[in-house]
DNA sequence: ATAGGCATGTAAGCAGTTACATGATTTA
DNA sequence: TAAATCATGTAACTGCTTACATGCCTAT
């Protein structure tokens, strides 16, 4: 099990309920780890069955009360325990680089296009990134945050982030010119 | 069905075994997309009852016969199909940042050492993607190879796989200094 | 009014993981 | 002679995805 692992991390920065992780996971967490809204509230009854969190309600005003998570002395030693064991290897799944695959035996339009809406989304995604970047260290210079802050993992797995989208927006960028110019000189020679 | 196509993908280059096939997904498919050798045979004798892939036995002396596959008609219109519908979001999950994201309130350095692990591993795959970037375009340069070469599917998306493990050695790097610094400063400060 | 956001789930089905199982041949 | 590589699976379990379901409040 290690969904489990990942909600726990995202909660160690405040209390947050279901759909507020949904929303967490649709974008700060989602660098590293995707997943389905309705797999969350699932794994946070699960946690809170296991003593993992432990939830309390929030009455609201003008919206429907919630209920929020936070990690309890047990999911803190899950957590450790977690840290302490070996890495699984990235599980990556990526449909796009599929297509871009075997691009030379279909047709490249619609994979062109896919490209250009893959880097449109990654650059929207380095910008919050680097948004949250700026947030977390304040008025300090990067270099100085990383040596004397006090909660550096949030950013540390962000600039992880910033680095993934960069990469994913530039080799889209460029992919997409490549197999555009390939198309276009293909055209010529027809005519 | 995802992994159906990423196997009709990797099958286009040539006839391959499940074997063979298991690693391709471990070296080469791998930067793109993930799955257990036993998902493959799975998945083999699922396609050749659907008809996409068809097998042939092949008589060897000194090891156990194999099963070779390729991609039949229907398999690569099955393809075509899959290409031109949208992507699919990136599918990502790294135990690792999940550590990384935590590690203010745990023990940072089993996360530093597996840190260190992930760089090695990333370093060595980058080494091996570059070595088949190099057996792709023989003895063109990139830019000719891509502009005129006949397949450029696969070099497309192996430049995918060398941004990501350029950029996950980077970050494992930078990312246990930065962590290793810390320690030694908090160790100081008890002195 | 209606679309969108907030808020939380259930149920069925499919995909993926882990453990088990076998056996020959080559290399160290 | 032991370990690694080649070669292929089955079975049980767990986890994930997709579709469905509900209802209130806010902004346009």
């Amino acid at each position: 099990m290690a969904l489990r692992h990942a909600v726990l991390a995202a909660l160690l920065n405040g209390e947050y309920s279901g759909y507020q992780l949904t929303k967490i996971f649709d974008i700060g967490v989602s660098n590293f780890w995707y997943a389905a809204p309705q797999q969350l509230y699932a794994e946070l009854t699960k946690l809170e069955a296991d003593g993992l969190v432990a939830g309390r309600e929030v009455v609201q005003r003008g919206r429907p009360n919630k209920r929020v998570f936070k990690v309890t002395e047990a999911g803190l030693g899950e957590l450790a325990a977690f840290a302490a064991t070996p890495a699984k290897p990235l599980l990556i799944r990526d449909d796009l680089a599929v297509k871009v695959h075997a691009v030379d035996l279909l047709d490249p339009e619609p994979v062109i296009e896919q490209l250009h809406d893959r880097a449109r989304e990654a650059a929207a995604k380095l910008e919050v990134f680097e948004q949250i970047l700026v947030s977390l260290r304040g008025d300090q210079d990067e270099e100085a945050f990383l040596r004397d802050g006090e909660h550096v993992g949030p950013y540390l797995s962000c600039l992880a982030g910033c680095r993934l989208e960069r990469e994913t927006r530039d080799w889209c960028r460029e992919t997409a010119r490549t197999l555009s110019a390939r198309l276009a000189r293909a055209g010529k020679d027809m005519s």
